[in-house]
DNA sequence: ATGTCCGTAACCTACGGA
């Protein structure tokens, strides 16, 4: 079974590399995060035979589960997941709102989440101790989840230094904290696996690139869209699609591509 | 690294978010 996970960065502008990518990738089952729409455009996926679970509610966020060896079971959030209250509302009437940020659904004996994890921002904004909390949640999910499982998409952590290009560029920054790396650990605690995806080009296996100051050409990723697998799941490859961030138009994150055998 | 790209609301540009 070949399972693979993409922030597409808008499903509706990347709609012509996407179409053209699920063919010649050709997965069983695709994790996508960011589709940043409320109606997934979902016409030539369905006459490739997949069938869709899509949690969108407009503008941001936004994530999906397709899958051609079956559908079932659908969660289009998971049980106890916090909401965020926006603070640009009047704090008394702010009520947290749950996003669209997590689909689970069992295809082909297999339970698959696709997450795409709060950004925490900076570790002094309200969006840090969410990021954190929204993990710690989702952790009680997978320790009562059952296996085979995948859980994978955006994670927004890179689980080691060496998954950024430089870690003293991180000083003080998200996505490489101890607070955040002790939740990747929790997961794997649970009973999952890190399946690192080997790069086509270079040594790290970075999955995103921003788009800013040419950092795909000189190299300056990170390793945050992770693939985290049950053992039972043998791992036949795990590779990552760099020439999907390539070219006009390209989302800012590289598919993550898994082949498994159950 | 702050050099770009996304969607939106409201226009033909600015903004928040990443």
């Amino acid at each position: 079974m070949r399972i693979a996970t993409w922030n597409v960065n808008s499903i509706t502008a990347r709609l012509p590399r996407f179409n053209e990518w699920l063919e010649l990738a050709d997965p069983d089952v695709v994790c996508l995060q960011e589709t940043k729409t409320a109606s997934f455009p979902s016409d030539r996926a369905e006459e490739l035979g997949y069938e869709v679970a899509h949690n969108g509610d407009g503008r941001w966020n936004g994530v999906a589960i397709l899958s051609r060896v079956g559908l079932e079971d659908v969660s289009l959030q998971f049980e106890g997941q916090p909401g965020y209250a926006n603070d640009d509302e009047d704090a008394l009437l702010s009520v947290p709102k749950v996003e669209a940020r997590a689909v689970g659904a069992t295809c082909g004996g297999v339970r698959v989440w696709s997450l795409y994890v709060p950004n925490g921002r900076a570790l002094d904004s309200a969006h840090f101790p969410y990021k954190l909390e929204w993990l710690d949640r989702f952790r009680d999910v997978v320790a009562a989840e059952q296996h085979p499982l995948v859980v994978t998409g955006d994670f927004n952590i890179a689980p080691t230094d060496d998954d950024v290009w430089d870690i003293k560029a991180f000083a003080g920054s998200t996505h490489v904290t101890a607070d955040e790396r002790a939740r990747l650990t929790a997961l794997l605690d649970c009973g999952l696996v890190d399946v690192v995806p080997r790069p086509q080009k270079y040594d790290k296996p970075f999955t995103y690139y921003d788009y800013r100051a040419g950092m795909f050409h000189k190299n300056m990723g990170m390793r945050i869209d992770l693939f985290y697998a049950s053992p039972s799941l043998t791992v036949l490859d795990a590779y990552i699609d760099r020439d999907a961030r390539k070219g006009t138009g390209p989302s800012d994150h590289c598919p993550v591509v898994v082949d498994l055998s159950p």
